[in-house]
DNA sequence: CTTTTGATGCCCT
DNA sequence: GGGCATCAAAAGA
């Protein structure tokens, strides 16, 4: 086991506090892991229940009972009907969270190729519904939490440039930049190029 | 190359 | 029954 250099490394549990923006932003070059399979973040969301784009928005439900858990759970829901997609909850407010939307892959290539069925990296983690199909995440995890194995989640200590824009596939509250990526990754889902 | 559309599950009204 | 924090294949230019 190898532990990051004293004072190095940002403590989660404090980051995951912050406001839903926040976090997101913190996120960009974190190391995640499920089960030793996993990769760079080079892009988020964030999300909160002030916000009408937020699955939160309308308040707790038995689909978004996750959203409302602790900082540091996995909130785990089906995206049309055909795709898995992760969220870290944060702990500034409740129904705030992080969407995971892309990873540059890093570990346990082989276990990503065979679920996703390609040898194209770029295909194998870009995109929440690729991500969480490389990995291995469905339903079963939502509301476990990410602090804990089979997840691994490691914060950057810093020195990256993260660039922000407006979220992707919502129709509400499309003007907030809370879309957050890793400038000059080749695993974003789309560039940042807008606005 | 870009844009469109079908598949598909489930929550909400 | 409508709508959706998606993806991949098909159609258009």
């Amino acid at each position: 086991m190898t532990l990051p250099a004293a004072g190095s490394a940002p403590d989660l549990a404090s980051e995951l506090k912050r406001a839903p923006e926040d976090l997101a932003a913190r996120l960009i070059g974190a190391t995640l892991t499920f089960a030793g399979v996993g990769g760079l973040v080079v892009e988020t969301e964030a999300y909160d229940a002030a916000d009408p784009a937020s699955h939160s928005f309308a308040g707790p439900t038995l689909r978004n009972a996750a959203m409302f858990g602790r900082p540091g759970t996995a909130y785990v829901y089906r995206s049309y009907g055909r795709h898995w997609c992760l969220n870290i909850v944060c702990g500034s407010r409740p129904g705030g969270a992080v969407l995971f939307r892309a990873l540059q892959p890093l570990e346990g290539l082989d276990a990503m190729r065979k679920r996703r069925g390609t040898d194209n990296l770029r295909l194998l983690s870009t995109g929440p519904g690729r991500l969480c199909q490389a990995l291995g995440i469905t339903g079963a995890v939502d509301g476990e939490s990410m602090l804990a194995a089979p997840f691994d989640l490691t914060l950057a200590d810093g020195g990256r440039e993260v660039v922000c824009g407006r979220r992707i596939g919502i129709t509400k509250a499309q003007d907030r930049p809370w879309r957050f990526g890793l400038a000059g990754s080749q695993f974003l889902s789309r560039p940042f190029s807008e606005r």
